[in-house]
DNA sequence: CGCCAGTCGATTGTCGACAGCGAGCCGGCA
DNA sequence: TGCCGGCTCGCTGTCGACAATCGACTGGCG
């Protein structure tokens, strides 16, 4: 038995559903569970110290944010990531930052730019030194909070989606060492061109930004091959 | 009882979860089930003929989807409809359809645009007799196909939150007649656009194409404001 | 020797029941 | 009279058990 090491640490204000759905996301998003692994419930909810009812919940939630794919009275398995789910994933990631950024920019108060100058330069340093862990942490939220300072809900409620799919990426992909400090300079003409209020400008450099980013991971994505050793299924 | 007519028309290959998920989109899309009203899931169980288990697992879906909000403890509503949320839907949406129409236009062979132009079409004549309905049928047929047509997975995966708003929008509005000529014929350029795999072109297409519906929907929206406390149906 | 049918085990789908939180009501007290 | 505290009840959160289904195994038959 692979036997993941999955428990709840348990605070009473959160339900066991939202606890089980934090669980197995980090669990996702780590590699603990890996891609076609299969979840059975009777044993994860056993693992987990629960009854199936609320994990079950959970799945839902899981799978509608796109990280395990249920066959109907099959079963439910993490999904897989192929080279086609990097390459959109990354296209529909530039969209959404765009989008964010014209919003931004259209904002009437002149926004402020602080919090965003503040991570790209700790990510700069952090860069310099080589923690690539905390390049990609700081990463993370520089474009979460690009996505949130847009003040458009919407966009966050469809970012959660693509943010769960690039850590994943990110967890699974090796990043060679000059790579991050490509990424972490490559940040500063977004911050320019929005301080500027340049929206094409902007717009170009986030894209450009992404597409970086979208390259280097699809460049060398063999580990999306995973054994897919279930078969296929019919309607 | 308050005899909702929410009832399940049953096919077996069809778990009891999935049922209640499309009845109850039906529901909220049709507006049989108003913005701000809650839903006791003892009751709704109780009328649909099914145990509070798949009940509130498909409620956890219908949640990631928007269509509902759940208070911790306190009870799940089904969302409510603000002015804002209308731009932000129409915005997004505007991203998303230009995607797909790039993805579209960069495809390799040349794609087939029959399907477009018949939806197209008949979606002209529906407008030149007035009939609304059927013109909004063929409008979400012809962007479903659309986003469909790009071969982008995830972004048609996004595009159902998208769509499952701009449905509950579409009925929730009351249209001019005029206004959905103007719909059916704005679609034409599109069209075009993609013909001549002129990206730039399209993209401004659509991005107007769907500007003028959200600002034809945003215009008079005062139905938003739905008082919270309209239905009170105590068993 | 290979194919088909029957059976069995494993796993998902569904149910009814219980526990516990939260809101509103009622009564006591200042 | 107005505020505070306990009580009650409706509803959600969780559980364990049962039913249904699918895949694999096995054994018989052509």
């Amino acid at each position: 038995m692979p036997d993941a090491p999955l428990s709840l640490g348990q605070s009473q204000r959160k339900s066991l559903r939202e606890h089980i759905v934090d669980v197995l996301h980090e669990a996702i998003l780590c590699g603990d569970l890996s891609p076609g692994q299969p979840l059975i419930e009777t044993d994860l909810a056993a693992q987990l110290g629960v009854s199936r009812a609320p994990l079950r919940e959970a799945i839902q939630i899981l799978n509608s944010e796109g990280l395990v794919e249920t066959i109907p009275r099959r079963g439910t398995r993490v999904s897989t990531l192929e080279r086609k789910d990097i390459v959109e994933l990354y296209s529909l990631r530039g969209v959404l930052e765009a989008l964010a950024i014209r919003c931004i920019i259209d904002q009437s108060d002149p926004c402020d730019l602080r919090r965003l100058e503040a991570i790209s330069e700790r990510m700069l340093r952090a860069a310099k030194r080589g923690d690539l862990r905390k390049v990609n942490e700081l990463d993370h939220s520089f474009h979460d909070t690009l996505i949130a300072m847009s003040g458009h809900s919407l966009l966050q409620t469809t970012w959660h989606l693509v943010a769960l799919r690039v850590r994943r990426v990110m967890t699974l992909r090796n990043m060679r060492n000059d790579d991050i400090r490509l990424v972490a300079y490559s940040h500063l003409p977004i911050l320019e061109a929005i301080r500027d209020r340049d929206g094409e400008r902007a717009t170009s450099a986030i894209e450009a930004h992404v597409a970086t980013g979208g390259d280097l991971v699809a460049e060398d994505w063999e580990v999306g091959a995973m054994p897919p050793p279930l078969q296929e299924e019919k309607l």
